[in-house]
DNA sequence: CATTTTCTATCTACTAATAGGTAGGTAAAA
DNA sequence: TTTTACCTACCTATTAGTAGATAGAAAATG
């Protein structure tokens, strides 16, 4: 099961770093020395491996999820903070920001599993966020999952103007803004 | 000089929606009726296209940016949120957002188009909030230019993460928390 | 003014490269 | 002996882009 991996690992790297209509099996092929028919053999059609490549990325943050979750608020809101930071570190962008400008060309499998990652991030964030509101630590917040998709927003475009900027390290100053803003008083 | 407007309209609507590698001559040609050839007559490679679609943005926002220069910083700032408002309607996406993600698959003067027209919108948002400081309708901001990302990246964002759930009033409730953000005391 | 020439915007017909995908064979492991 | 994981060889569709013809408009010339 290594080929697997790494067809999904490649394909990962290919698809955050050009998009997903502008990486082929080609591309894969050649970089892992590979026959594109082989990869056809593990993933039959293309939604097949782009559905698997976002399946790693939930799987990855459901166990960032698992880990932290008796952490304090503050302190899980670093993750995901740090998570952005790498990407950008990376020249590299958040899988739903890759995808989100091509969505109306997608097959459906891989659309409802970019839908339902997005909404795994998003769902995440308004618990740290709710979690921090009762715990005093963060100011009130008439709705927090709206606030929620703007700090998610907000930092998977930063890192994509980053990346045309060729600046990596967009996401210096921004988590103290966010939580300058999230500090009650 | 009517169809070479109309190929660019059309492109702009093309590349709004699907993204810019998977629009090609052959759908322009398509909904124009028109050949492929004939339009590599008024721009020989894509990137020309490509380029021209991104300029004419330009040209819009400078307009806009021109038509505002004396109203007070509200009041602009209104205007900004009213362009992500529209695109949201029109389940469409920023330019900048429908590009970003296939930045290193495109052709050099595409790439700085698009580079040019980013810095543009930031620049005029960062100009929008510096005045509102001065005239103390803002409160004080330590990196304006980096709140001004910050802004644009959200609204940016979040028009694209509404066509992926199909929420076309996806920034209702969002100007009113930016302000409330930026309102001083 | 009439004619010739050039320019503009389109067309048909083509190319080489690449796309995703399929059919069927094969060697080694289970 | 069946399954796994690869291979070669192919297919059809599409891509951006080119070459060359043509009809009509505009401009230059006698």
């Amino acid at each position: 099961m290594e080929t697997k991996d790494q067809i999904v690992e490649t394909a990962n790297t290919l698809l955050v770093e050009r998009g997903y209509n502008a990486f082929s099996y080609k591309n894969i092929s050649e970089k892992i020395g590979i026959k594109t028919s082989s990869i056809h053999y593990h993933f039959p059609t293309k939604a097949d491996l782009g559905v698997a490549v976002i399946q790693k990325h939930v799987a990855a943050l459901q166990q960032t999820i698992q880990r932290t979750k008796n952490e304090p608020p503050a302190s899980r809101l670093n993750k995901l903070f740090l998570y952005y930071q790498r990407l950008a570190n990376d020249s590299k962008v958040c899988i739903v920001g890759a995808i989100a400008s091509e969505i109306t060309t997608l097959e459906a499998p891989v659309r409802t599993a970019i839908l339902a990652f997005s909404n795994c991030v998003i769902d995440w964030t308004t618990s740290i966020l709710t979690d921090g509101i009762e715990q005093q630590v963060f100011k009130k917040i008439t709705h927090p999952r709206l606030k929620a998709k703007q700090i998610i927003s907000s930092l998977m475009a930063l890192v994509q103007i980053a990346r045309m900027e060729n600046d990596n390290q967009p996401l210096d100053q921004i988590p103290q803004l966010i939580l300058e803003d999230l500090t009650p008083e």
